[in-house]
DNA sequence: TCCATTGTTCCAATTTGCGCAACAAACTAT
DNA sequence: ATAGTTTGTTGCGCAAATTGGAACAATGGA
């Protein structure tokens, strides 16, 4: 047995409190965690998870033990990522979570030249906007895209992005083209589910507010809701990478655009408690160098 | 692959610069090192060991993760010793060297009680005088008995024995009986073969002096040479916990006890440049608290 | 130049570890 | 209170990995 994959698991199982939900993470058997944490403990001669059917807890012992294997656990990759660098390679597994409607859109064009630029890396990259299960799922990075990040996140500034208003020509001519957000409550608008308050924000006298929108259809993905707008549904609000094609055909026009918030922040969230490997240092660095100066979005949107 | 074992084994591949040498230390094929280095070096994408048929050498990229490994295998050993304190007991394997004489007489039933005090310990001791194989060869502690310690030596002492000067009644009948050191050129002495020059050590106006003896006799055995002197052959000089039994008996008388050199210690010697396990640390005090009050030996002497 | 030693490679045999399935315990919901 | 669901554990069959032995190649000394 392996007994730093013991470790390893002995720490996302303190961690998720789950032996399940860890197996479950990681494609094994439930029993193959048991047997694991088990071989370890009677390696130890300890218990270091009490543990009743429905709710784990640390053992003092166990306690002890995790603190010692996560910095292990570090150094044991800090001494891999010394060896990396000094090959001036990037190699082994990288997990991560990007935002699904930039990450399709921009970002795997990107990770598969990545890819091809670093063969010994593996990429698992899940798209989805759920935010919920962050570095529990054992994910050596998240792309977030967001105005502020939240606080307590460890983040790379990767990227920039505006958000743009837009609606297509036919529904201008035929609702009039609002001068104003205040306006825009007389208005079709397409939003988010997630977001909690139906506002979007704008920025008037120098001053950042929110103005209530409504509108009869909504979605958690905002490629749909920019088809919509294009297809003279309503206005829709939201980032310019999104938008920025649509609006060099010309499909939508741009309104409102003396009211933009600030620019969005495009975000390699990254776990503050332990190390970051080389192969993933590699990857923002590349990520940044491509999306910091001459976001495609952007360069598309010169082309209109 | 356990990694941990294969770091384990490249520390000791690079300590001692030879994959053979290792193997035998561990009773494992030569293949088996073969293959572990190997999966480690794959592991890690570098060669770690520039191996010809002849002559092993790290590599850069070698000698920056040997360091690496040794902190993280103290680590690993730290944080079980660390629980085995917690769980107030030792357990796990010991490897020691003790001297011929001193082990087989008296440390031998002091390690059998330790045995069965701590059932889950595991002890391979190896009784030798050979000091040539020290911590190369992967032992925990060695016991050493002598007058001064070598420079570098990390050391704990455990109890002391005196030096005695010995030979039968009637050999004292037939030649006399010494009154000072250096009558001891017209007597027959009974010399350990490794001391480099014949002479024995004694203090004489509160100085130390050597004094050069002779004699037909020479073996590296103690126990022999008392039982020579004891046989009524000569003199012999040797520490008193080999002696006590015979003086008790009455078999030897002491003689020049007023000259006689300041105590040997016994000293617990311990690799420097690792850590001490938990079980080491028990077995040092089990022995110092069994040796340093009432040595068993000193306790035989006075029932004289 | 021959020879002994050392590291590597190949192969059969054993051991180890996995997933699956059945089971027991514990908390939830009706 | 009781049925139901989830969670951790254990037994079993099978696949994969690991081991030791032997043949091989390369290196340095006599």
């Amino acid at each position: 047995m392996d007994k730093l994959d013991a470790m390893r698991l002995f720490v996302r199982v303190a961690e998720s409190g789950s032996f399940s939900a860890v197996a479950q993470q990681l494609n094994v058997a439930r029993s193959a965690v048991t047997r694991q944490i088990a071989g370890l403990e009677s390696m130890l001669g300890v218990k270091l998870l009490a543990r009743t059917t429905r709710r784990l807890s640390l053992t003092s012992a166990g306690a002890a033990y995790l603190e010692k294997c996560r910095v292990i656990l570090n150094l044991v990759e800090a001494a891999e990522t010394g060896l990396a660098e000094e090959r001036q390679s990037a190699r082994g597994p990288i997990r991560m979570s990007v935002p699904l409607s930039f990450g399709i859109r921009h970002l795997s064009p990107l990770l598969l030249e990545f890819a091809t630029l670093h063969p010994e890396v593996t990429l698992d990259t899940e798209y989805s906007d759920q935010r919920s299960n962050l570095f529990e799922a054992g994910l050596d990075l998240t792309i977030r895209v967001t105005r502020r990040l939240e606080p307590g996140d460890v983040a790379r500034r990767i990227g920039s992005s505006r958000t743009v208003v837009v609606a297509s020509p036919d529904y201008l001519a035929r609702h009039g083209k609002p001068r104003h957000p205040a306006e825009l409550t007389n208005h079709e608008c397409l939003c988010y589910t997630g977001a909690s308050t139906q506002k979007w924000d704008f920025v008037v006298d120098g001053q950042e507010q929110g103005f209530p929108v409504r509108g009869r259809l909504q979605a958690n993905n905002g490629d749909v809701l920019l088809f919509a707008a294009a297809s003279g549904f309503g206005i829709t609000y939201g980032p310019s990478f999104i938008c920025a094609d649509a609006l060099a055909a010309g499909h939508v026009r741009p309104i409102l655009a003396d009211f933009v918030v600030p620019e969005l922040g495009i975000y390699a969230v990254l776990p503050g408690n332990r190390l970051v490997p080389h192969r993933v240092r590699v990857l923002v660095d590349f990520l940044a160098s491509r999306l910091e100066k001459q976001p495609p979005w952007e360069a598309a949107k010169r082309r209109r």
